[in-house]
RNA sequence: GUGAAAGUAGCUCAGUUGGUUAGAGCACCAGAUUGUGGAUCUGGGGGUCGGGGGUUCGAGUCCCCUCUUUCACCCCA
């Protein structure tokens, strides 16, 4: 009986697995550069731990189990909380600010589709205990600093910034209550992705009143943020969020990649805990899903029964990206070779024994060496030598009884040279 | 969860209006007179045509169900 994958997962054969690898050792090199620390959780948690916060999206794709002992569990479909778990358990002894970041395997409950999948891995970092936007900037940096550095431009990446506090503030000063926010804030979120009929439609059902909708519509339709002052009045609060982003931008400009950052009012994002600035990363010809997003969400510690800290992250999902990178011809450069520095062949079945003990030689002094495990004919050695990407092959033949001498092939260019034995060997455990 | 399209060797696909033992290229394995690989040539393995049921003398081909993938909702990594 053949047993088909589960919907929604990979199979990852080695020239995948080494795809992998490459996206992975990125993220944590870049991640370690900027002076973040790798963490880790359980695959699993309480399942009310997914549904205290970040609202029914998620929790409607949660994989749930229930142990032997009754608990309910669930898989985790993003590790922003069990970060806060850990940080609140450890509080008042963590040298502040906390900077972390974390290449969870996440699953989630959704229909698979192109860059959507059941199970995949993401790239999160985050700095807990900094409210000035610095951090935010940093976040965003880091997140740039690795999508820059494996050949993406801002001719094939941007990221739209906005503020939900501002947003509020600007929101409130039309008139519009608290308690509608965040039902107008799923609205809004919308309206990158629909067409501009249908969400006006699905804005009057939210906003009765046609004068605050259409001064809404006209304040999403602002393009750059001195705009925003000429479509309203602007409230202090207002203007103090409105000065926050503009510090944003500067600072982004100072880190080097503002050629990669937009102001899109339009960016608001589904998740329910975000609470300031909130960031979307997406392909430029915006064909793709988003490629990572983020923000700030400043009282997640408390919900989880912490103390009042700031906190700012983001997350990068593998799918989206290798589509990205597949599509930019940037990841067929990772083609994984399995290269051998040496592969040793023997002339005779005599030497099969001395053919394996200066394979392991070379092995145990950090070579990567390979032998026939067969007694074949010479030819039918090189060409296992070239099937696996020898760089050199050891001859061991005649050579060796007369003079003690091997012989190496180079299998580039086909030379071939006479060695001594010991000196050889002694060179190689040297060098390496 | 709702709607739509697709599924034939490991991969990319062909398969005539239903008609014998289902094909190609690539990949894999083995040979080509025994101390030299990549090329070429020859041969081989591998498919219950996604799975199940039905119509028919006969189904890869038509119908139904199911699974998977892709697309659109939904949502975001």
């Amino acid at each position: 009986m053949k047993i088909p994958p589960v919907k929604g997962t990979r199979d990852f054969y080695p020239p995948d697995m080494a795809r992998r690898n490459w996206i992975i050792d990125g993220w944590k090199r870049v991640s370690l550069r900027n002076g973040f620390e790798e963490y880790d959780g359980p695959i699993f948690e309480y399942l009310k731990m997914f549904q205290i916060k970040s609202g029914d999206e998620i929790v409607e794709q949660l994989f749930s189990l229930q142990d032997r002992g009754g608990r309910e569990l669930a898989l985790r479909p993003e590790i922003t909380p069990t970060l806060a778990r850990m940080v609140n358990q450890q509080i008042n002894s963590l040298p502040k600010p906390i900077k972390w970041f974390s290449v969870p395997r996440l699953f989630r409950a959704e229909r698979p589709q192109r860059g959507r999948l059941r199970e995949f891995f993401q790239w999160n970092i985050d700095i807990i205990g900094v409210d000035e936007s610095t951090a935010d900037a940093e976040v965003i940096f880091c997140a740039l600093d690795y999508l820059r550095e494996i050949g993406l431009t801002p001719d094939d990446i941007v990221v739209k910034i906005s503020s939900r506090e501002m947003l509020a503030a600007l929101l409130q000063s039309i008139g519009i209550g608290e308690s509608e926010l965040e039902g107008l804030y799923l609205v809004l979120d919308k309206r990158n992705r629909l067409p501009a009929d249908a969400f006006e439609e699905m804005l009057a059902e939210r906003v009765a009143d046609e004068d605050k909708r259409k001064k809404i519509l006209e304040l999403m339709s602002v393009e750059s943020i001195g705009q925003i002052g000429d479509c309203l009045e602007l409230t202090d609060a207002a203007k103090e969020s409105v000065d926050e982003l503009g510090r944003l931008f500067e600072l982004l400009g100072v880190m080097g990649v503002a050629d990669f950052c937009r102001f899109d009012i339009g960016i608001v994002r589904g998740l329910a805990y975000y609470t300031g600035i909130v960031y979307e990363i997406y392909d430029k010809a915006s064909e793709l899903r988003a490629i990572g997003g983020g923000g700030r969400y400043d009282d997640l510690l408390k919900q989880f029964g912490g103390p009042a800290i700031p906190a700012t992250g983001f997350g990068i999902g593998d799918c989206v990206l290798a589509i990205l990178l597949e599509e930019k011809g940037l990841l067929q450069k990772q083609l994984p070779v399995r290269k051998l520095d040496y592969f040793v062949a023997c002339v005779d079945k005599v030497h099969r024994e001395g053919a394996i003990k200066l394979t392991m030689k070379l092995r145990s002094a950090g070579w990567t060496a390979g032998f026939s495990y067969k007694a074949a004919k010479l030819g039918k050695q090189l060409k296992k030598a070239d099937n696996q990407s020898a760089k050199k092959c050891i001859i061991i033949g005649r050579e060796l009884v007369e003079k003690n001498e091997l012989v190496i092939k180079d299998m580039a260019t086909g030379e071939q040279e006479l060695v001594d034995y010991d000196k050889f060997l002694t060179k190689c455990t040297e060098s390496k």
